[in-house]
RNA sequence: GCGCCAGUGGCGGAAUGGUAGACGCGCUGGUCUUAGGAACCAGUGGGCAACCGUGGGGGUUCGAGUCCCUCCUGGCGCACCA
């Protein structure tokens, strides 16, 4: 007996759910059942990502509380998830706006401050200036403000930040280790993560005190270097030039449409080139990042596009130091270095490392490696949030809370109709005395990211009324979650979020576990056929009607077209609701069609004749088991068996479409052969397959034939009837199939052959060559080679 | 532009390098009727046939949908990452 943590990714309490959600927690119940049939120990919870702006939005809207909405929302989702037959563990239920989820949050936030890993810094945000509120990048639509149409700022504010970067290296390393991860999901995160290895590079300013430095992963090309380039926000920029002239470059680099499109600006110092005799300018560059390596390059125009394209533009010199002919330029490709005296005529490997050591032996420059991956802002201007336990005092420093001063509740009594943060226009809560100091207090008004939130549940899971955020014991006994069903959006953010957590948790704690998620797997979204009217206004599938080979909306009698199958959302109005369909076909025919017709990690396209195909099944199987008994034939316990077989091999792998097909074919053999099991004990052994996927009909109908229910085990597979003895042997001549011959396995190969060369069609085609060679294959095939 | 994945009947999809198209949908013909969102039977890659068929072209192999090279098409992701 093992223990198996399955696991579906919690759903937002947006008020109902929908299809996808349909499509994901059947496949994770499937499992889940299974693996309780096969009597493991079966941890499957479900919990609901509570927090989050839309609730605040909603509030406003309907006038509401988020808290009332948000409540009222779980109840209802709620009961639709119990409509679907899933099998989960309710005592585990958690909501993260829950104060018995969120304080713990607010302890393991202390326990990461403590251990160096959560900090505060000053961040970029965008600023809604109507609104006086922090927009999320997504809300932020061509520039604008999604709500107010303000055009949006870039506002710099003080945010804490959770030190992912820290853990960079392991993050990428481990993913290796993730075996049953979706290859694409992993080199998502390899992306994300972005790490490249390289140098720094020293530049010193001549005539100042100054220098400034610049990552690169090509030190080889340096003799090529003939220019700097810095970003706007570099801090020598706003050192050696005017707000006015700064303003003035942004202001120029805002106005080019072409997004590719360089620009730059000359500064009135130059650099020395640490290496050759001479200076180079350095410019203000639009395409210079400001938030990767240093902020700073060096330009090598002969091997770079974009140096290339900056040095065409500015007419700044291209030294060749890679060998290429001119027609190549910018050649980007390995080579051999050229009019570079230190590293003539090496490769590229060999140059860099020559170069670097002689910078780190000349104290001008070191090796490096950079990553693309920032630390994690985790500050948000929003009520609907875990409050992050801090205060702040009127000198302008702060105190993080002991966990004896917890929880820091959210305040009910809000108004979120005025500008900016209700928790700072909330002045009775905020202001407070700290019980430490007697001094004035003011609490810290930012919450969390509900991808904080989301970071941990599954830890939570395994003990949610615990007065601690988790026991240490039942961590390192029932993590990591074995199987982690849900959508590919998430591939990096909360997955990669997650990683962090566990490892953070793991270095503060003293945790077995590396690694929160040892399976991921993607199911693909459920897509349906859209429709518009010919004057674009799109249409419910369930609005329209086929008449003489038209489509038409049946209210208006407008003409409507079809368009392409296309993931389900409101905005088109090609939603199916569950509620209807539960409605109208039951539960069994929803659960089997949600794995009937693609793979559960492609898409799904939602059809009538899908559902309904399913609904036909559903009953077909039904009547089946009421049919008065028949004697078997001789092969049916092997069929069963094999049948048998073959689902448990596809749950395992995921390939439910493939359990499907297996259904059907038991049944059409059955029927065919008019076996009818009625109360037998293999019917029995049937039912219990059938019940991780159909448990109500299953149950239905072992309370019918054998007055009991078949939570039973899951039956143990005679092998030796899994075994053929006789088999199809094809007969290829040249590796083109000739015809089969039914024989025994185990056969000899010269009996074979002798009766092969018998059969009409095998001398026709031998004709009168000579056979030179014959592959046996033994029991698989057999291939004749003839002159 | 870079990276990843995929291309198989009318459609969704099956095939540890060994009988391509399992299974389903749809379609065709038939049966039955307590007319149902039924059910049952037969058929269904193309071609009269020999044969031809897994996006195109090469290759490896006794044998390729599967492995290698190359091109085309589609989807997803990243996108000035120095």
């Amino acid at each position: 007996m093992s223990k198996k943590y399955i696991l579906e990714m919690f759903p937002y309490p947006s008020g109902n759910i929908h299809m996808g959600h349909v499509r994901n927690y059947v496949i994770g119940d499937i499992c889940a059942r299974y693996h309780k049939l096969k009597g493991d120990t079966v941890i499957h919870p479900m919990g609901w990502d509570a927090f989050g702006l839309p609730a605040e939005n909603a509030a406003i809207q309907f006038n509401t509380h988020p808290q009332d909405w948000t409540f009222s929302n779980i109840q209802n989702m709620k009961s639709q998830l119990k409509k679907l037959d899933l099998d989960l563990d309710w005592e585990r239920e958690l909501a993260t706006c829950k104060e018995n989820y969120y304080q713990y949050q607010q302890e393991l936030f202390i326990d990461l401050y403590k251990a160096g890993l959560a900090y505060k810094k000053d961040a970029l945000v965008n600023w809604d200036p109507e609104d006086q509120t922090v927009l999320a990048n997504e809300q932020v639509i061509d520039g604008k403000g999604w709500r107010t149409g303000a055009i949006v700022e870039q506002k710099v504010l003080s945010q804490w930040f959770f030190k992912i970067t820290n853990y960079a290296e392991e993050l990428l390393n481990d993913l290796d280790k993730l075996t049953l991860w979706p290859e694409k999901v992993k080199t998502m995160q390899k992306n994300w993560i972005g790490k490249s290895i390289g140098a720094e590079i020293k530049f010193q300013i001549v005539g100042k005190e100054d220098h400034l430095n610049v990552f690169t992963t090509r030190p080889d090309t340096i003799y090529g270097a003939t220019f700097i380039a810095i970003s706007v926000n570099h801090k020598l920029v706003s050192k050696f030039l005017k707000p006015n002239d700064i303003e003035k470059i942004k202001n120029s680099f805002s106005k080019i449409v072409d997004d590719k499109e360089k620009q730059g600006f000359l500064l009135d110092f130059n650099c020395k080139h640490p290496i050759l005799d001479k200076e180079i300018p350095v410019y203000v560059a639009n395409f210079v990042l400001d938030n990767y390596g240093e902020g700073a390059i060096f330009g090598c125009p002969a091997h770079d596009e974009r140096d290339y394209e900056f040095a065409m533009k500015y007419e700044l010199p291209i030294i060749k130091v890679i060998q290429c002919t001119d027609s190549d330029l910018p050649y980007t490709q390995d080579g051999i270095v050229i009019n570079s005296p230190l590293v003539n005529g090496l490769t590229k490997s060999e140059a860099i490392n020559k170069i670097v050591d002689y910078f780190e032996e000349e104290e001008i420059g070191k090796k490096s490696i950079n990553y693309k991956l920032r630390d994690w802002g985790v500050s948000r201007q929003r009520y609907w949030g875990c409050p992050i336990p801090v205060i702040y005092y009127e000198d302008g420093s702060f105190r993080v809370l002991e966990k004896s001063e917890l929880p820091v509740l959210l305040p009910y009594d809000v108004n979120l109709k005025g500008k900016g943060n209700a928790l700072l226009n909330h002045e009775k809560w905020r202001k407070i005395i700290c019980p430490k100091t007697n001094k004035i207090a003011f609490r810290e008004t930012d919450t969390f990211d509900t991808f904080v939130d989301s970071s941990w549940y599954y830890i939570r899971f395994l003990d949610n009324k615990l007065d601690k955020p988790f026991s240490i014991e039942k961590v390192n006994e029932y993590l990591p979650v074995d199987k982690y069903i849900g959508g590919i959006e998430h591939a990096i953010l909360h997955l990669l979020y997650s990683r962090f957590f566990m490892k953070a948790l793991r270095d503060i704690y003293k945790l077995k576990i590396n690694e929160p998620f040892n399976q991921l797997f993607t199911q693909g979204m459920i897509t349906h056929k859209t429709y518009k009217t010919q004057n674009g206004e799109w249409v419910m599938p369930k609005e329209i009607i086929f008449k003489d080979g038209k489509i038409i909306r049946d209210n208006t009698k407008e003409l409507v077209e079809e368009g392409p199958s296309e993931k389900m959302s409101k905005s088109k109005k090609n939603v199916i609701e569950p509620d209807e369909i539960l409605e109208n076909y039951g539960i069994d025919a929803t659960r089997f069609f949600m794995i009937s017709d693609s793979p559960p990690d492609r898409e799904l396209e939602w059809t009538d004749e899908g559902i309904q195909s399913s609904k036909n099944l559903v009953r077909r199987i039904e009547r089946y088991f009421y049919v008065k008994k028949t004697s078997l034939k001789k092969d049916t316990e092997q069929v069963v068996e094999r049948f048998i077989y073959n689902i448990e091999k596809n749950i395992l792998n995921f390939s439910l479409n493939k359990c499907i097909a297996d259904i059907y074919t038991l049944f059409n053999y059955l029927e065919k052969e008019k076996i009818y099991l009625n109360d037998s004990k293999i019917s029995k052994k049937i039912l219990v397959c059938l019940y991780p996927f159909v448990p109500k009909m299953s149950l239905k109908i072992s309370n019918t034939l054998f007055k009991s229910n078949n939570t039973t085990n899951w039956p143990f597979i005679n092998e030796t009837l899994l075994l053929e003895t006789h088999i199809n042997l094809p007969i290829q001549v040249h590796g083109k199939l000739v015809t089969t011959i039914e024989t025994k396995k185990g056969y000899l190969e010269k009996d074979i052959l002798k009766s092969i060369y018998q059969i009409d069609k095998i001398k026709s085609k031998i004709h009168d060559r000579k056979v030179i060679k014959v592959i046996n294959v033994q029991d698989k095939i057999i291939n004749i080679i003839t002159s």
